[in-house]
DNA sequence: CGCCGCCGAGAGAACGTTTGCTTGCCCTGC
DNA sequence: GCAGGGCAAGCAAACGTTCTCTCGGCGGCG
C-alpha cells in the first residue's frame, strides 16, 4: 500500500479511501491510484483491515455442520454460500462429526479468525460457551436443530409433523406394524422425528412396539444390519420409516438385498439421488436443505445489519413425495 | 490481551509467549496468565497474530470447486478438511459455478483473507493471475484438473485411461455403437474423457459416429434431453458412456423413463448413491474424491512445510465397478 | 569475592490498515 | 476585499499481536 501511495504520489489515506470506494476522492487521483494498484499487483490485506476498521467486520462467516460430505449438509452449505456471496462474504465450513468437543474447537477457531457470524447445525453438546463470542459481537444462528442452553435465532424443520405425516401415509395404505429406524437419540432431529412417529401411531391406537424400533444408527452398516434384523425377525413390520438420508439409503439397500422391495413399504426422511429411479420409487419426506441454508444466512445477515430483537425461529415444512415405496399396501391380515 | 496482562501482573510479551506455548516462561507465571485468560474470557485474535508474525501464516486455507453441493466435490472438500484438521488449519470453501470470473473473484478474496494456501478445481479460465499470490507466499495446488497458463502441483484422475477402460468394457460385451454424453468441452476432464473414449474406439476400428456424441451437458435437463434424442433417433446406440455424475443420473432417469434399462448398456463416470440398488445395477468408473482431496491437501502442506522443488503431479486411477448396466450384451446384429 | 554469561521478563517498534483531526485551498457571501 | 465555511487530502494514532532488543538478576567459575 505504501508503494501504491508512492507510485500514485498520494498519501496512504487516499489509497485507503480509493480502495474502500470513498466518493470524496478526486477523480484523477482515483485513476492514478487504480493504475498504481494494477501495476504493482497490490492486494488488499483483509486481516489488517478488519483489525483497524471501526465495525471490526472481516467479511467472512463460519458454518459448522456434521459432515460437509453429507448431501443434506452440503446443500445447506450451498444455500448459505449463495446468500453470503451476494454480500461478498466468504464462508468457512467445517465438519463436527457430531462430536461436541470438535464442534467447540471449530467454533472457537472460527471466532479467533474473526468471523462476523456463525451458523451451526449443532451436535448434542452444550452451546452456552458461544455466549462469550456473541457478546464480542459475533452473530449466531442455528440451523436444522436449535442450540442448547443458549437462546438464539434458529431455522428448523417441522420434524415431528413430517414424521407424523409419514405415519399417516403408511396407515392410509393399511399398515399397522410400522418399523422405525432412527438416528442417535441425543440429537434433536432424531428425538423430534421419533416423537412425531409415536404420537401419530398413538392417534391411530397403535402402540409403539419397541421391538419394531431401532435407533443410534449413526453408520450405514449399523442401519443395514438393523433393517435386516427387523425384517427377518418374528412377526416383522409391514412398513418402515427411516429417519435420515444415510439410514434410508442403507435400508433401501438391505431391503433390495433381501428381495423385499415390493412387499415392505418404506417412507424415508430426506430425499435421495436416484430415489425416483429405484423400483419401486422411493417415497420420501423431502426437506429443502438449500432453503434451510438460505434462511439461516438471511437471519444471520439481518443480525449483522443491526437487527437486535428477540431471537427468531423459522420452521420449514418438508413435503411428502409419493413415488411408490410408501404406497405399497399392507398384506391382508392372516392372524 | 492488555487486560489479561494487567490481571496476571505481567507484560504483554509474557502473555503472548504463554499463548504461543513458549517454554521459557516461569511455571507460576504461566499459571497466572492461564487463569487470567479463563477469568476474562480472552480469545486470541488470529488476524492480528497473522499480521505481525514472521511467517505471516494465518492457519487457514482456501478451496474453490465448481459446486460444494455436488457430491463429488463435497467429498473432495471433506478430504481436504480431514488433512487440514490434523494441523489445526481451517478451510474456506467456495463454489465457482464453473465461471472463471467468479473463480477469480473467490481466489482474490481468499488471498485478501490471507489464506496460507489455495486448492482449486479450476474452471476453463486463465489462472496466471495466481502467480502474483504465489509470489506473495501462497501455496497453490490444483485438484481434479490442472491449472492453465501456470505451472503448479496438481492431483488428477486418469480420465482418458478410465474412459478407455469403459469403452473396452462395453466392447467386450459386444457393443459397436456406443453413445457419448459429455460435459462442457472446455473443461479439461471432459476433453480427456472424450479423448480416451475416442482413442479406445479407434483401437477397435470403430470410428466415432458424431451423431452418437453429445456434449455441453452442464445441466441435468440438457443431459436427459440428449439421452432421449440419442436413444429415440434412427439407428440408436446400443450402449452409452456418460462422462460425469450429473449426466449419469440424468441419463439413468431418462433410460428408465423410456423403459430401456434392460436393453441399453450404460457405463457412467463417478459413482452415484443407490447405483447398486437400481435395476440393473449401475456400472461406473468410481473415482475416489476423498483421496483426491486428501492428496491435494498433502501437496499443499508439503509446500507450506518448505518443500520448494519443481511442481508435482499425482494421477489417481479410478476403478471400474461392474454392477450390471455395463454388462448388458449388445443385441445380435440384424443388419 | 568478583566477573562474565545466560536466562527470563519487559519495553517498544512494527505489521498493514482505517479514521479522526488538521491543514490548506477555493469558493461564496456579505 | 475579507472572512468564513466546506471540501479534499495528508498526518499520525490506533487496532491486537509478535519479536527484537535490552535489562536485571542469578549462578558458576576463576
Amino acid at each position: 500500500m505504501k508503494q501504491v501511495a508512492a507510485l500514485a504520489g498520494v498519501s496512504l489515506s487516499t489509497v485507503s479511501r480509493v480502495v474502500n470506494g470513498d466518493a470524496t476522492v478526486r477523480a484523477d487521483l482515483v485513476a492514478r491510484v487504480r493504475h498504481a494498484v494494477e501495476v504493482l499487483g497490490y492486494r488488499h490485506n483483509a486481516a489488517a483491515s478488519a483489525l483497524r476498521r471501526a465495525d471490526g467486520l472481516s467479511g467472512s462467516i463460519g458454518l459448522i455442520v456434521e459432515d460437509v460430505a453429507n448431501p443434506f449438509f452440503s446443500c445447506v452449505q450451498r444455500g448459505v454460500e449463495e446468500v453470503a456471496r451476494e454480500r461478498a462474504v466468504l464462508t468457512f465450513a467445517g465438519s463436527s462429526d457430531e462430536r461436541p468437543e470438535r464442534e467447540r474447537l471449530l467454533a472457537e477457531s472460527l471466532g479467533a479468525r474473526g468471523v462476523d457470524g456463525l451458523i451451526i447445525a449443532p451436535s448434542a453438546g452444550d452451546h452456552s460457551f458461544l455466549l462469550r463470542d456473541r457478546a464480542a459481537g459475533m452473530a449466531l444462528v442455528f440451523v436444522d436443530r436449535p442450540g442448547r442452553f443458549i437462546d438464539a435465532d434458529a431455522v428448523l424443520t417441522d420434524n415431528a409433523g413430517a414424521a407424523a405425516q409419514a405415519v399417516e401415509h403408511l396407515v392410509a395404505a393399511g399398515h399397522r406394524r410400522i418399523g422405525f429406524l432412527g438416528d442417535r437419540p441425543d440429537l434433536y432431529t432424531a428425538r423430534e422425528r421419533l416423537r412425531g412417529f409415536e404420537s401419530a401411531l398413538a392417534r391411530h391406537g397403535l402402540a409403539t412396539a419397541s421391538e419394531l424400533a431401532r435407533d443410534a444408527l449413526a453408520r450405514a452398516t449399523d442401519a443395514g444390519q438393523a433393517t435386516r434384523e427387523l425384517l427377518l425377525g418374528d412377526d416383522p413390520p409391514t412398513a418402515l420409516f427411516t429417519s435420515r438420508n444415510v439410514v434410508t439409503i442403507a435400508a433401501v439397500r438391505a431391503i433390495h438385498d433381501l428381495g423385499l422391495q415390493r412387499s415392505v413399504a418404506l417412507v424415508g426422511f430426506d430425499d435421495v439421488v436416484l430415489g425416483d429411479v429405484v423400483e419401486p420409487g422411493l417415497t420420501v419426506i423431502a426437506q429443502d436443505p438449500l432453503a434451510l441454508g438460505r434462511a439461516a444466512a438471511e437471519l444471520l445477515f439481518s443480525r449483522l445489519d443491526g437487527f437486535d430483537g428477540p431471537s427468531r425461529r423459522i420452521v420449514l415444512s418438508p413435503r411428502l413425495v409419493a413415488r411408490g415405496s410408501g404406497e405399497l399396501p399392507a398384506p391382508v391380515a392372516t392372524s
